[in-house]
DNA sequence: AAAATACTTGACTAAACAGTCAACAACCAC
DNA sequence: GTGGTTGTTGACTGTTTAGTCAAGTATTTT
């Protein structure tokens, strides 16, 4: 029967903090055991390796923040108080990582995908899926805004588009900044990406 | 007196190379050298380390593309279309580096300072100082372009970041994705966020 | 109480890696 | 032709790293 045990959750959690703060290649095996306060033997009891530890940490970082996701891009939000509400789940997260790190650390997806997408398929086919999703939420935010008359409706696809890569190019340059004002500026700058008249847009918290 | 040697510039090439292909982790000295066709020995003979060799990656790359982005920026240049021939460079270069190594590279700038960037503040500011000039230059097509009444000129600075954080979200989902659609479209969406008014647009080739 | 199952361990192995070094070679000035 | 300067070399060293393994331990079921 079982033996209970935290270790598994305990390396999946340092991995993910790992990997965001610093890099997928700066981060050892021995690294992550240490923050984990487990041994090797235990990494390998229950990961084949470093990239199959990574899969799950992505998938457990789904499993976190999608029902977040859920809540911040539900139908029954006004279209575009979703992508100022998105804002403010993003600045959170990101001012909690720069607290605990004393660095900004932009987006793990995005970071991770970037270095790694080249190197290891199933990681890079994880993200891509990941990112699909995020692009589906502003896609149907796009479309309820439009039908409320508050947009334009043209082009949703490539709207979407526009705002998960300047979403992302934000986060990208915060990170490299080690500077919060992209992710300050964001919600005004989906809002105007989108061409939403100012007299429309929910207030800006 | 000098002997004449190609070694540092084929190092130096050879690093730019393998770091914007894969990842500067991923990029050993031996894998530099080979590349290179130089021994280890010569490496050390002309860089202090792996970082400073990237040193001055950046700085050859600074020297290569900077004439060229004058030319595109030029004040001479019609505002607007400024943007869309800088979309074509951009997909210029994505498509040479595609054919060379299979897949989407995307920005290398990006990829090393999200990568290094909390590691390394020599690489860091150098990225940083560079994207300063790319700003400058969307900052100044910007204000140009307001002035001749093609688009409105508020915040001129803020969109310059929203330009500068879209093209590179781009970038990096075009890595990620291993897919040049995002760089197809960059011009367009551009010119959407910036407000033109589509007849105002240059001919999108 | 015994057996089965799952978790834990850290020394160990082999490979990868950054960086060193003494010696040699090529080029140019004198 | 000689000496000075610069470039080249690859075996070598020490460290880091991923991954293995036999043995031990803890928990649960029978």
């Amino acid at each position: 029967m079982a033996r209970p045990s935290q270790a598994k959750e305990n390396l999946i959690k340092a991995a993910y903090d790992l990997i965001w703060e610093t890099s997928y290649g700066a981060t050892s095996v021995d690294d992550i055991c240490a923050r984990a306060g487990v041994r090797k033997g235990s990494f390998y009891h229950f990961f084949e390796s470093k990239a199959h530890l990574t899969i799950a940490t992505l998938d457990a970082g789904r499993a976190k923040h999608f029902p977040e996701l859920n809540e911040i891009f539900s139908p029954l939000v006004p279209p575009l108080e979703r992508f100022v509400r998105f804002a403010g789940y993003v600045l959170f997260y990101q001012q909690e990582r720069l607290a605990l790190t004393g660095h900004v650390c932009g987006c793990a997806l995005s970071s991770l995908g970037s270095e790694v997408g080249s190197m290891d398929e199933l990681i890079r086919t994880h993200i891509i899926d990941i990112f699909s999703s995020h692009l589906r939420y502003y896609e149907s935010a796009i479309r309820d805004a439009a039908r409320e008359g508050l947009i334009d409706g043209t082009d949703a696809p490539l709207k979407a588009k526009m705002i998960q890569h300047y979403v992302q190019g934000a986060l990208t340059h915060a990170r490299v900044l080690n500077d919060l004002t992209p992710v300050h500026d964001m919600a005004r700058s989906m809002l105007h990406i989108l061409g939403a008249k100012p007299d429309l847009i929910p207030a800006l918290s």
